[in-house]
Order: structure tokens, then C-alpha cells, then sequence
DNA sequence: CACGACCACATTTTT
DNA sequence: TGTGGTCGTG
């Protein structure tokens, strides 16, 4: 033990051993947050006060969780099974499979990734002739996830107006096609279990008794959904209340946008009465000049909860700052600084360029191309989204669960086998009458095409017979066979790279299988009575088994390989293991450190993005992505921006950033000019005057539109006495009626007369 | 049913 | 600009 508590520094120490009670962790970016949770769970363990199977811990991806089991197993010789540690999703998964009955659900429920629920709604207002235009599927599925979300079902959902209305009847209709087709989305993963609990008293209070710590990652990423099921699993409140231990930073929430509540970290504070509030503000990761910019920066955000974090690095290196004349040139530059990077040592894989949007990257993947530097791009396809297996899967699917349309549909005729529209068609028009599912319906369906859809469901049947009594690895690679979907891709001229994945998906069964300890011979799963995991009865005498019962008794190897894949989408494997530099957005290197970082785009609607300028909020959530941006340096910090970019086919002239006005001076290096507005004095010229003549005469012809008095050009930069610095974007008339919109970026975009207007050039 | 033409669309994303 | 989706034709 005091090997375990040794090395922590006195905020973290303290976090470690507080008493069983809720508490609340202000954990700062870079100051040992994992640690803190992992070994305050050895810790918990060790002192004896609680045993393995009393712990639940929370993350939101499956890489957290990963990373908490690795390094508990390494604290903690042996005792790691029991413990409940996995995404909020996957331990729901779990519980639902235990408790299916209970939950309404069919043994073998599917879940419904992101794609497929797209796919689904789509289907579902097609049946309804449903017109897509007014009631767009993405749409749709956005107002289902957040009425989820936020833990309401159809009939809870407050419609004001007939649109609204419209919208809540579509998602009860949908809400029904699940349940027919048997399949949960993400957010009913969450609810389907909220609602379990909270009406099955015996498995609430079963539960309830068993966790006596909770403990949460990313707290501040919580959902309404979540922080209710989190009160919900801990027993909020009654006798048999556990203590939550809840780990979190409101500086680095990002992820408003998609339903996370930061209130979700006071409320827990008021609602759970948190006495213990511990702020890990020691950071271990930057230098001084970077955490100083960090901390300043979000000092501008009024709700916070307050931290500062300090270092004892020592100041390091200044920020450097470029203003580029194009977004070409940023690439450029930033390919210079790195190749100067690399030739001092620095590994590539330690230098990252971050960028605020996906459509960024493009230009800096081209002169990364160009220079001939290995890199490799985050947020590509993953393996279990790419079409063939997909595909794959959706044969499983229907073997574990014929009812699922979805599957159904995807590989009914894929690979063609003469299946057509109006065969399908017909189909549907069968199941609508018989109130089945389409693979149901088949022997309702006469003629040619009731044949070929009956041979249809012949080969399935027949994989999953001749499959029944195989391991999983043998049985996709049968499902492969009888699929034909290898022959298909080998006659496709792009199919090498498929054939080659469907391949990998037999590894991944074989990987599967052994780690979740299905075991290589015949399926342990043989149904719910063969268990000796039966822990409590209901009042009807019927066993409700726990949970954590071993894997192969909660469900098939296959059911729960499939849960598998769409619950864990699988990394995207593009160019991994080299050493490459790392491209990828603000959002997704949350969580992640690197020697040099390069933070690109900082301009006035690119970053912070213009669809967030409307409200302070909305600002507020971009400093803070800013923030994470930043904390995500160790050694060096690179900002750029430009003063010309193309985007969407059109050149746009921004200003630079407003965070560069919230960085303290004296951290940053200019390496161009910085240009000051006129009226405050002390103007310094445009870095832009500084390119070489043949640059400036090239981009002053391409943006100068005739105007007589040839004064003013497409691109100037312009002071004006009330909206301050803008760029002129557009020169519309001449003469005296010339007029130009200049963007002054915080107060918008302006039309102004230009022999009127009060303008200088800076 | 495969292919090409055309059109709309374009923050951020994990499960 | 560049992609992904839908539609019509061979």
C-alpha cells in the first residue's frame, strides 16, 4: 500500500483516500487524473473497505476503460475480476442482457450504431410516406437522440407546435419498429436500463446494495440521461446510497453539442451534498508559457468553477505565433517548423497539427504528401463500418435475429441474387399486412420472387444450421463462405482490400473469443437455468441472475460478439504503428499529449466557429476547446492562422482569432509581424507586405476588381472607428458608389460606403 | 443493375 | 472544392 500511495502528490493523496462519501474531483488537464481514479480503486480494495464486486467505474469510451483495467491489473495482483468497469453503454448492454426479460427486450436485442439508425429512420418514414423534405431522417434522428438523451420517451416529450408534434409521433412510430425488429439504439442502451431500474424494485435495491463506490471519468461530459442513471445506480439519497466518485474538469467540456450537460457537475454537488471537493491543479505535462497562455485564455469564461493550473517545469519556450497569407502557406509553414523539429530529434509521432474542422486537413495532408512526411489522420472509417463487413455482419445478424429489417435489407440481394425492387416491394407490402417482419413475411410472398427471397431465407437457415454447434471464428468463416461475399469482392477490381478485411474479421472473432472467455471449443451459453449466478429471486419465484455472470451466460458467443461490434467500432487502422505525424481535430486529441503541437486555423469564424459566435455559451464551449487545445502541448506550442482560405470552393478573407487578444503577451513569440489596430497607435504593417514581390503582385492581381480610385482591394485589412479590424471581403460599384461588405468578424459582416465610411488600411 | 450526371451539402463525435 | 446521395438511362 504505501507503494501504492507513494509518488502522489498531496491534492491527489488526499483525492485517493477520502472516506466513502460523493465527491467531486476538479481534475485539470495533465494532473494525473487516471492515476487518481485507478489508485483510488486499488486503494479502496487493498484497505479492505470494499471487495471488487462493490465497484462500478464509468468511462464514455472503451479506450478509458481499457486503460483503467490495464492499470488496475498492474497495482493489483490478482483481483480485478468482480469490478465493474466499462462505458456507460457497454455495462448497460450487460445489465439488459442479464435482465432482458425484465427489460422487455428479446435475449438476442441488436444495437443500432449511429449508420444504421440513420438507415433505419430512413426505412421507417418511407413505410409512413412520410415526405423526406420536411422532415429530414438527420433531423429526426437528432430529435429522437436528444429527447433520449435527456431521458425522455415520445409521450414525455413537450410538443408546442404542429411540427414538434409530427416529430414526437415519429418517434414513438420508431420507437415501436425497434421493439418489432428487436434492436436499441445508443441512447435506449441507457434508457431501456434507467427504466428497468427504476421500476424493478428488487433489481434496483439489488444493485443499489452492491455498489458501494461509483466512480466516474469525464464527469463533465455527463448527459441528463446519464447523471440520472448515475443517481439511479447509486442509490441517491436512500439508506442504501454508495458513494460517487466523480472525476471531471468543466474548463475541458466540449461536447455540448451533443447532449452533455457541464450543470450535471454543480447539481451533483447540491444533490449528492459533495463536502469533499478536491482540485488537482499540479500539472505534469507543459511548460510554463504554454499553461500560462491555458490559463489565461479561460480565464475569460465567466461560468467556471474555478482552477488554475501551475507547473514546476519552468517557463520553456515562448508560444510561437504565424500569420500566413494563405492557408497553403500556414501548410507549408508548419512543415518547415516541423522538419526543424524532426532534425532536432523530435519524433514525429510527438508532433501533432490540430485543426478546429475536418475540412482543414486537406490542404496540410497535401504539402505533408508533397514533403514526403509520414502522417497519419485520426477520425477516419472503422473497421466495423466499412461496407463489407457490414455486410458480414448483417448476415450474422439475421442468423442471431431474423427480425431485424435492417440486416434483412442490406444483404437480401447483396450479393445480387436477383432480387429486385419490386420483389421487395412485394415484401413489404406482406409484412405490413401479416404485422411481421420481412423475413417472416417471405412465405407470403407468391411466384418468382417469393422463390428466390425462400432461397434466401434457406441460406440462412441453413448457416446458422450447419454454424450451430461451431465456435465463432468458424462460424463467420462459414458465413463468409455461404455468403458468397468473398467470391463477389474477388471478381470486384477494388476487392482485394475487402477480401482482405473480411479476413480480418475472422481474426477479430478469434481475438474476441479468447478475451472475453468464450472459449475455443462449443459455446458455453446454454440459456439462463444452466447458471449458477443466480443471485435473488423475484417475487414470482423467478431467478433474476446478476449481471456479472460470466459473459457466456448472459448471451451466445455471437450475440455478443455482435454487441461487440457495434459497441466497440474498432480503431481506424490507417497507417498505424509508423512513426507519422498526427493530424487530427481539437475534439478528438482530447485526452491526448504531445512534445510539439501545432494549433491551426485560428481564425475569426473557422476557430471560433461561426455557428458558435451566436451565443456567449457557444463561445464560451470554443475558449474551452481552445483550452483543451492548448493543454494538449508538453514542449512547444505552435498558433497560426491565415489571412486567405479556401473553403467550400470559395476564398474567405478572416481575421485572426480573438483568443490571440486573451494569450498573455509576453508568452508569445511573433513570427510575423503582429498587426496592431491603427487606432490604438503603434501600427506595425501587414506581414502580408512582407512576402516576396512576385507572391504580393500574384495575390493583389488575383483580388483587386477595379476601382477607380484603386484604393481599396478585395483582402485589405481595414480599421474602422466603431467595428474596429475587418478585412474587406467583397467591392460592389465604383467610383463614389463604391461599396464594400467588410467582415469584422465578432460584429459581423458589413456593407459600408466606401468614399463614406470612416475606414483606415492597416 | 451499373454507371454517370446532377444536386445539395459542408463544425465538432463516442457509444 | 469535394463528397455523398438520388435519379435516370443504357
Amino acid at each position: 500500500m504505501q507503494n501504492l500511495l507513494h509518488n502522489l502528490n498531496p491534492e491527489q493523496l488526499a483525492a485517493v483516500t477520502l472516506p466513502a462519501q460523493s465527491a467531486l474531483i476538479l481534475a485539470g488537464a495533465g494532473s494525473g487524473k487516471t492515476r487518481v481514479l485507478t489508485t483510488r480503486i486499488a486503494w479502496l480494495i487493498q484497505t479492505g473497505q470494499v471487495s471488487p464486486g462493490g465497484i462500478l467505474a464509468v468511462t464514455f469510451t472503451n479506450k478509458a476503460a481499457k486503460e483503467m483495467m490495464s492499470r488496475l491489473s498492474a497495482m493489483l495482483p490478482i483481483n480485478t475480476r468482480g469490478m465493474w468497469i466499462g462505458t456507460f453503454h457497454g455495462l448497460c448492454n450487460r445489465l439488459l442482457r442479464a435482465h432482458h426479460r425484465d427489460a422487455g427486450l428479446p435475449q438476442t436485442f441488436q444495437i443500432l450504431d449511429s449508420g444504421d439508425q440513420l438507415s433505419f429512420i430512413k426505412r421507417l418514414l418511407k413505410a409512413n410516406n412520410i415526405d423526406d423534405e420536411k422532415f429530414p431522417p438527420k433531423t429526426l434522428m437528432y430529435f429522437i437522440n436528444s429527447a433520449k438523451d435527456q431521458g425522455l420517451r415520445a409521450a414525455q416529450v413537450d410538443a408546442y407546435d404542429d411540427f414538434n408534434r409530427k416529430m414526437v409521433g415519429l418517434y414513438d412510430l420508431y420507437d415501436a419498429q425497434c421493439q418489432r425488429e428487436g434492436v436499441v439504439d445508443f441512447a435506449e442502451l441507457l434508457l431501456r436500463t434507467y427504466e428497468l431500474l427504476s421500476r424493478n424494485q428488487p433489481l434496483r435495491e439489488h444493485y443499489q446494495e452492491r455498489f458501494r463506490h461509483v466512480l466516474v471519468d469525464e464527469f463533465q461530459d455527463t448527459n441528463d440521461l446519464q447523471y440520472k442513471w448515475l443517481k439511479l445506480m447509486a442509490g441517491a439519497g436512500n439508506r442504501r446510497a454508495g458513494a460517487v466518485f466523480a472525476v471531471g474538469d468543466d474548463d475541458q467540456s466540449i461536447y455540448a453539442f451533443r447532449g452533455a450537460n457541464v450543470g450535471n457537475m454543480s447539481a451533483f454537488e447540491r444533490e449528492f451534498e459533495v463536502k469533499n471537493l478536491i482540485k488537482l491543479e499540479q500539472n505534469y505535462r507543459s511548460h510554463g508559457h504554454i499553461l500560462d497562455s491555458a490559463n489565461i485564455l479561460i480565464a475569460n469564461n465567466s461560468k467556471r468553477l474555478g482552477k488554475n493550473l501551475r507547473t514546476d517545469a519552468g517557463h520553456g519556450e515562448l508560444v510561437r505565433v504565424m500569420e500566413a497569407s494563405s492557408d497553403i502557406q500556414e501548410a507549408n509553414w508548419i512543415i518547415e517548423e516541423a522538419k526543424s523539429l524532426i532534425r532536432e530529434g523530435s519524433l514525429r509521432s510527438e508532433i501533432a497539427i490540430l485543426y478546429r474542422s475536418n475540412a482543414q486537413s486537406r490542404v496540410i495532408e497535401h504539402a505533408l504528401f508533397t514533403a514526403n512526411i509520414p502522417y497519419r489522420v485520426y477520425g477516419g472509417q472503422r473497421f466495423f463500418e466499412r461496407a463489407e463487413i457490414k455486410h458480414a455482419i448483417a448476415y450474422l445478424q439475421l442468423m442471431d435475429n431474423p427480425h431485424n429489417d435492417s440486416a434483412f435489407l442490406r444483404v437480401v440481394n447483396f450479393p445480387t441474387r436477383g432480387i429486385g425492387a419490386r420483389s421487395i416491394e412485394q415484401l413489404q407490402d406482406a409484412a405490413r399486412a401479416q404485422g411481421s417482419s420481412l423475413y417472416a413475411a417471405v412465405r407470403h410472398v407468391g411466384g418468382k420472387a417469393g422463390t428466390s427471397l425462400a432461397n434466401f431465407v434457406k441460406l440462412i437457415e441453413g448457416a446458422r444450421f450447419e454454424t450451430q454447434n461451431l465456435p465463432l471464428p468458424e462460424m463467420v468463416k462459414i458465413v463468409l463462405d455461404l455468403s458468397t461475399l468473398i467470391t463477389h469482392y474477388q471478381t470486384e477490381k477494388e476487392g482485394a482490400d475487402r477480401i482482405e478485411n473480411l479476413e480480418q474479421l475472422v481474426n477479430a472473432a478469434t481475438l474476441f473469443v479468447s478475451e472475453e472467455g468464450f472459449g475455443k471449443e462449443a459455446p458455453a451459453f446454454s440459456g439462463p437455468a444452466s447458471s449458477a449466478a443466480v443471485l435473488l429471486e423475484n417475487g414470482d419465484g423467478t431467478a433474476i441472475i446478476d449481471a456479472d455472470a460470466a459473459l457466456p451466460t448472459l448471451m451466445s458467443p455471437l450475440s455478443a460478439f455482435l454487441s461487440h461490434a457495434s459497441l466497440e467500432a474498432g480503431d481506424n487502422q490507417a497507417q498505424a504503428g509508423q512513426d507519422a505525424m498526427q493530424l487530427m481535430t481539437v475534439h478528438s486529441a482530447k485526452g491526448l499529449e504531445f512534445d510539439a503541437v501545432f494549433i491551426t486555423g485560428l481564425e475569426e469564424g473557422l476557430f471560433p466557429h461561426e455557428n458558435s459566435a451566436q451565443e456567449e455559451s457557444g463561445v464560451e464551449e470554443e475558449r474551452r476547446l481552445m483550452y483543451v487545445a492548448i493543454t494538449r502541448a508538453r514542449k512547444r506550442l505552435y498558433l497560426s492562422f491565415s489571412q486567405t482560405r479556401m473553403l467550400h470552393g470559395q476564398t474567405r478573407y478572416n481575421m485572426r482569432s480573438r483568443f490571440f487578444d486573451e494569450l498573455p503577451e509576453e508568452s508569445l513569440k511573433w513570427l510575423s509581424p503582429k498587426i496592431q489596430p491603427s487606432w490604438f497607435g503603434n501600427s506595425k504593417k501587414s506581414a502580408w507586405d512582407d512576402a516576396p514581390i512576385e507572391e504580393s503582385n500574384r495575390i493583389a492581381q488575383q483580388m483587386t476588381r477595379q476601382s477607380p480610385s484603386m484604393t481599396w482591394r478585395i483582402g485589405q485589412g481595414v480599421a474602422h472607428p466603431k467595428f474596429g479590424e475587418g478585412v474587406i471581403v467583397n467591392i460592389e460599384g465604383s467610383g463614389t458608389n463604391a461599396r464594400a461588405h467588410i467582415n469584422f468578424g465578432q460584429f459581423g459582416m458589413k456593407l459600408l460606403d466606401l468614399s463614406v465610411a470612416k475606414l483606415e488600411k492597416i
